[in-house]
This record gives structure tokens, C-alpha cells and sequence, in this order.
DNA sequence: TAGTGGTCTAGACCACTTT
DNA sequence: AAGTGGTCTAGACCACTAT
């Protein structure tokens, strides 16, 4: 294809992230087989399979065996198994419930427009909510998002607004979150949150900074929670 | 080489993981090349490739262009690389120096017993210490470790503890580490807490429970820490 | 110069899904 | 029966390292 730019799988796997970008294919959508993309691309196919190898390894695609490979949807499932890490005591993942407080829009704040990589005074939508398991509040959050992307978002009822977000960011305004780096610390509950969560003021909390980036690397949600962890954990393997 | 098994390139794999298991191939070893293991395998150097391939990405051997495939080893950098998940505020790791409080071997609680494994009242070595930035306090953990392999560990004198663990327990004791869970939680510092880490009473620290494991999925390790995050906090990256 | 891993190609056969 | 991804093989050439 072009010289000078490392190998041609990697070059091929470029060519489909673009693809994805541009939304030639979007979430759902089904690829053309690997023979037919290595006609197109003018590469072999195992050249062609070792791109979507890597792509798969980064669950940007799915493979179905005898059917074909799609681009990967931000299905509530996958959402919950991808970027939360919550579970109880014995590791299982709880399906928490979502109860908006505030959903609205306004200018950003400074902290909230550096983080976002937004002009300072940039629209956002703000969201504020506490997502429980079995009835038992677990954390309480705030959600800001670019209003350049999310303008309609802050129109939508409180009730509207589904348990996980990431499929309606998908599915309602395209955009797909696809990585996410989030910054653990412990601090003390305040009032308002000590309230919110039914424990002591100053209780400890787990709090998670996390932003939410597309496949072009903007940042699209900044999301800050504090969690009780009395009755769950933060899990990580490391290998 | 036999049927029902999965794939081939899976059986392979197995049995080069056999081979670090049983010892035939220790860290820093050099494995035989590819054609060769291709051929004492008795299958094609593709195959034995894709084996390889997945032994890299899980961090068990490192590829060098030119000259072989080796053995992982528990070098500092790797150490800190893989396992050491703090950052500052900017995101750089920190070189943490270690000052052992208390190292010594008795008989395992029951806890500790549950979570290595190990029948109740096993031995066990223990080993209080504090690590630092900048002759900053930033954890105070302790780690609990089957007196069985490391019987030796605690006759050595505290100032013969390296700050990377995972090196001496590989080099002195041919163990090694090749993952670890973590479990995280917000705590209250208690006492002697808040006195090692000089931070007030009941200060929100970060708990992370690791029990690490060897290649033959026995722990070896469990470590309890508690961090300050006013400087520092956990990173994870979400894919 | 010889040996190593890194890349790329080509083709065969299998397992699975759909028509 | 046809098409898809999954596996396995075989061989060519390149980039890098050692001697």
C-alpha cells in the first residue's frame, strides 16, 4: 500500500479504524468477508486476518464463525462487562438501577472544559444521579458531557435516560465510546453525599475519575463517582 | 499431536507452559528457536508461532529480533511496569523505597490461611513495611507469604528486603509471579496507620488487596496495602 | 555469514451458519 | 450447497544480531 508507515497489516488495521471513524461501517454493521477485504485492500488474506485479529483483540470487532465479523455495539451487556468494575463480595457483578437527580445544560466550568479538552464557557450537559443495587444506594455520580455532541440530551425526562449510557450515546447520537482511563482515589463523603449514600458524614469512599474517549481520541464524558465499598469492590487483574 | 484438545496451536502452548512450569525453561532462559521447537514438537513453525504469540501477549516470554525468544523475568522495571499501578498527578510512576517494619514467620490466622490455600495454622512469613516517595509516606502494607517456599525469607535481616519483591522471590527462591487480582476499597486510616503514614485519624485511605499467583495458579502472595491518594492515585485503563 | 524473529503470501481443509 | 471465519501448513523475503 504505502511504504514507510511499519507493516501492511498495520497499515490495513489503520485503514479500517478509519473506516470506522468515518462511519463507512458503524456499530452493528457487518463487514465485507476477509477475502473480499483483501481484494479491496489489494493485500492477502491472512494479511487482512491479522489487522482484524488485532482489532478483535481490542474489542472493536466481533467475529462470528460462519457468519462474519461486525463492528462491536455498546449492548448493555457489554457496557457493564467492559468499563464497570464494581462487583460484591464474592466477585459477582451487580446490575445497579439509576436515579437521576439533575439532567441539564450550562456553561462549563474551568476544571470541566480542561478535562474535556473544551473552549473555556463550552455548552455541557451536566447529570447527576445514584445508581443502587437491590435498593441499597452505591454510588452517587456526576456525568459531564460535551453539549456539542449531547445538545438533545438535556431535553430528555429524567426517566428517559436508561441505566447504561453508553448504548444511548451510541445508538441516539453516535457516538461510540470505545476506551477509557479512570484515576482511583480514596476520600470523605460530604454532606450531600453522605445523605445521598445512607452512611456517616466523612465516611470513606472510593472515588473514580474516569474519561470516556472515542476512537479519534476526544474526550466525550467525564464521569466522577463516589462509591461505598462496604459491601463492594474495585476489581483489577494484573498480569 | 492429540485430538479433542482444541486447536494444536493451544496444545502447543500448553506444553511450553508445562515447561516453565516444570522448570525446563526458567526466567531468563532462552528458549530454542522456533524451527527447532516446530520441529521437536512435530508441528509446522507457523503454528508454534501463534503458540509463542500468545505466551508474549501474556507477558510470559519477550520476542528479541535477531536473537531468541526468552523467558520473562521479574527485572525492577517489570516489576514496577506490570504491577505497580500508583501514579502522581501527571501520571508518572513514582520509585517508591521500602522500610521494613517487621519480618518474621508464625503460624498462619485463618484468613490468611483461606486466602493463600493453605490448611489452617501453616507457616507463614510476614513482613511490615512502609514505602515512600521523596521521603513521603505513601502505603503501608503487609504481606503474607507460605512459610513452605519462603521458610528462608524471614531470617534475612530487614535491610536485605529489595524494594521489587517479585525479583528476590524469582531469583532466591524460583518463584515467580505472573498475576495478580486486586480488590479496591475505601478505608479509615486507624492509629498506627495515620502515625506511619502521617495523616490524621481515620483519614480515607485506599485499600488494595492483592493475592498474587504462580504460573500453576497457586498464590504466593497475598498483600494488604493502604495508600494515601492525595498525591498519588490508581490508574486503570479501560478498553 | 549464519541464525534469529518479523512479515507477507498462498492454499488446503475444517466448523459453523445460512439459504 | 455456498459462504463465513478458524486452523494448519509451506515457503519466501526482510531486519536485526552475533560471530
Amino acid at each position: 500500500m504505502r511504504p514507510g508507515l511499519g507493516p501492511l497489516y498495520r497499515q490495513v488495521k489503520q485503514r479500517v479504524i478509519r473506516n470506522l471513524i468515518d462511519e463507512v461501517w458503524k456499530p452493528g454493521d457487518m463487514l465485507p468477508s476477509e477475502p473480499r477485504l483483501a481484494e479491496s485492500f489489494g493485500v492477502s488474506p491472512g494479511t487482512v486476518r491479522r489487522a482484524l485479529d488485532e482489532l478483535v483483540a481490542e474489542n472493536l470487532l466481533v467475529r462470528q464463525q460462519g457468519k462474519g465479523t461486525v463492528v462491536s455495539r455498546h449492548d448493555p451487556e457489554r457496557s457493564l462487562f467492559h468499563f464497570f468494575r464494581l462487583v460484591d463480595a464474592v466477585g459477582e457483578r451487580p446490575t445497579p438501577s439509576s436515579r437521576v437527580l439533575a439532567c441539564g445544560s450550562r456553561r462549563a466550568e474551568r476544571a470541566e472544559a480542561t478535562r474535556l479538552g473544551l473552549p473555556t464557557g463550552a455548552a455541557v450537559v451536566v447529570i447527576d444521579r445514584v445508581r443502587s443495587v437491590a435498593a441499597r444506594p452505591l454510588l452517587v455520580e456526576r456525568l459531564v458531557l460535551p453539549g456539542r455532541l449531547f445538545g438533545a440530551l438535556a431535553e430528555l425526562a429524567p426517566e428517559q435516560l436508561p441505566n447504561t449510557l453508553y448504548t444511548l450515546y451510541e445508538e441516539r447520537f453516535g457516538v461510540t465510546v470505545y476506551r477509557a482511563a479512570e484515576r482511583i482515589r480514596a476520600v470523605a463523603a460530604d454532606a450531600r453525599e453522605a445523605g445521598l449514600l445512607a452512611v456517616a458524614l466523612a465516611t470513606p469512599l472510593l472515588e473514580i475519575d474516569r474519561l470516556a474517549t472515542t476512537l479519534d481520541g476526544a474526550a466525550v464524558e467525564w464521569r466522577l463517582s463516589r462509591c461505598r465499598t462496604d459491601a463492594h469492590h474495585y476489581a483489577v487483574e494484573l498480569v
